[in-house]
DNA sequence: CACGGTTCCTTGAGTGGATCAAGCACCGAT
DNA sequence: ATCGGTGCTTGATCCACTCAAGGAACCGTG
């Protein structure tokens, strides 16, 4: 699942469209992940951490709870995709990076998830900033 | 968490608006059931069973394993919002339906989850058709 | 310096979601 | 009547997520 849904019975077609491709791209983001042994979570904490990275601040990102982060990266950090080192100025804090395993593993997921290259190339150029525009003035942005 | 997202460092700036936007509806979807004290993967379900509906069917839409829907309905049943029945002709097959209060809880649910709403108001009624054009071609659809 | 409040992370417990393997009841056709 | 396939459930296992509690380190104050 792990798929937001609206019921069939959406109502406009605009409803419709976002949520149709709102769905696409989740399940296209899913795919990718498990196709590299990955959970959406882990691909997710995985691409954040390019740079060198601390806890809270992932936490923060992802809106979810510190322990989340703590279990999520031992995870990773258990098949060497991630290295947890001590932060150098507060030894509170732990700083999180990407071994090359990790930087490789990564490069191969967002090369796998191709549905936003798709859809770009699917429209003109035009088209492009027209929906980037209409996608921010949906948002209120 | 329950978001998949893009590294910060999303290439495009149309890669970074379809990741924001969808970003925020994943966000707008779960806060509006845990409002209502339902996970993702309930209000999921329970608005697809506005009709009479089989489990496998749901199991095929929403991409799972059949005993996880078995999981999720026995749990939307122990608090009375849906109802098991056994299936008229065939007594392998079970359906479900809403029960009242299952129906009011998924109306406040939607009415809540407002982002879609607010999204068509934010356009006028051309942009609304573009964006859903847009939408379209960009899946290839 | 010592104290006390705060911040950063971890641990442990508990709930749900997801998947897989088995199994049971039933259907349908041979 | 039997046998393969279907529809759902159970049990086991893993992971994500949250909350409560706690230890360690920081930082300001007196």
């Amino acid at each position: 699942m792990a798929v937001p849904s609206v019921p069939a019975s959406a109502s406009t077609d605009l409803e419709q469209a976002l949520f149709t491709f709102v769905d696409a791209y989740n399940q296209a983001w899913d795919a990718a992940a498990s196709d590299h042994g990955l959970s959406t979570a882990q691909a997710c904490v995985l691409g954040r951490v390019e740079h060198r990275r601390g806890m809270g601040e992932l936490a923060e990102e992802l809106r979810c709870d510190a322990s989340n982060i703590t279990q999520i990266v031992a995870r990773l950090e258990t098949r060497d995709l991630v290295h947890r080192e001590p932060h150098p100025d507060d030894r509170r804090s732990r700083q999180i990076v990407r071994t090359p395993d990790g930087d490789k593993l990564y490069g191969d997921f967002e090369e796998s998830f191709e549905l936003p290259r798709t859809a770009a190339a699917n429209l003109t150029a035009a088209e492009r900033e027209q929906l980037t525009a209409l996608l921010h003035k949906a948002l209120g942005s």
